[in-house]
RNA sequence: GGCGGC
DNA sequence: GCCGCCAACATA
């Protein structure tokens, strides 16, 4: 019965991991079709749409997650965030397709789809580098967040730490972390270290110590590309003492 | 969103 | 009203 446990925290575990199918399985060519032009790190796995609610939960910094509740809730983002989480998107891996589809399926519910191309396609192909130009845009740092084109009020893209009313960045925080928790993330908010904050809020998530992940949060990929490589070594971990006594105890939210 | 074309 | 084109930059 440990080992069945084990199993079923490794299956959790292995949701929110991205490396799902296993290497051995997708030959190279599974990736016909795709094309890398070098910002896509050899060895991954290709991220589909149906993934991306997974993924949000422990590997998406808050700016995204943001972005992708409104996404969700509203069946529509404006250009500032259909541009901020769309570049994201195509960084951690999912195709033009899957970007288009994911889109597509969201905003049709409150528009006809003849519309949503003419009025979101385009720019959707030429962020991939399939229009124009034809040169694949790359996502944004945590520092062009910042910097360049605010939120307005209706916007949800910016960044949480830096955009958001301290009132609402704790009540936001409140969700998933501790009290004592949102009070240091707020606090280096306030004194705007966005960097720290938000390095903090990873580190909090991940269950790691202050510090603990060695290094400052300054690009949105990131943190995603760090939080996947915790998943992926706990789930090794895992793996490696499964069926021992060890698995009890492990925490590996 | 900005710029541009009719 | 219809349409095209642009911006970015962590990173082992
Ligand atoms: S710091 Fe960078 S990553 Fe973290 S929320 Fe703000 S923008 Fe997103």
């Amino acid at each position: 019965m440990y080992i069945q446990r084990a199993y079923k925290h490794l299956a959790i575990l292995e949701e929110e991991g991205r490396l799902l199918p296993r290497l051995s399985l997708l030959a190279n060519n599974a990736y016909s079709g795709k094309e890398y032009n070098g910002e896509t790190t050899d060895g991954q796995i290709i991220i589909t749409r149906h993934m991306i609610d997974k993924l949000v939960v422990r590997s998406f910094p808050p700016c995204m997650k943001q972005m992708h509740k409104h996404l969700r809730v509203n069946h529509h983002l404006k250009y500032g965030a259909r541009r901020q989480y769309g570049l994201f998107l195509k960084g951690i891996g999912l195709s033009l397709d899957e970007a288009m589809a994911m889109m597509r399926d969201e905003f049709t519910k409150k528009i006809p789809s003849d519309k949503f191309d003419k009025e979101y396609g385009y720019n959707i192909r030429y962020m991939y580098g399939k229009e124009g130009r034809r040169v694949p845009q790359t996502a944004m740092s945590c520092a062009g967040i910042i910097l360049r084109n605010p939120p307005s009020a209706v916007d949800c893209h910016g960044c949480p730490f830096r955009h958001c009313e301290t009132g609402l960045l704790k009540q936001k925080l409140a969700s998933e972390l501790k009290k004592d928790q949102v009070e240091k993330i707020t606090q280096f908010a306030e004194n705007n270290q966005y960097d720290k904050a938000c390095t903090r809020y990873f580190e909090f998530t991940h269950h790691l110590e202050e510090g603990g992940l060695g290094q400052l949060i300054t690009h949105p990929n990131q943190f995603f590309e760090e939080s996947q490589k915790i998943i992926a070594e706990r789930i090794a971990a895992k793996k490696a003492t499964q069926g021992g006594a060890e698995v009890e105890k492990m925490d590996t939210q």
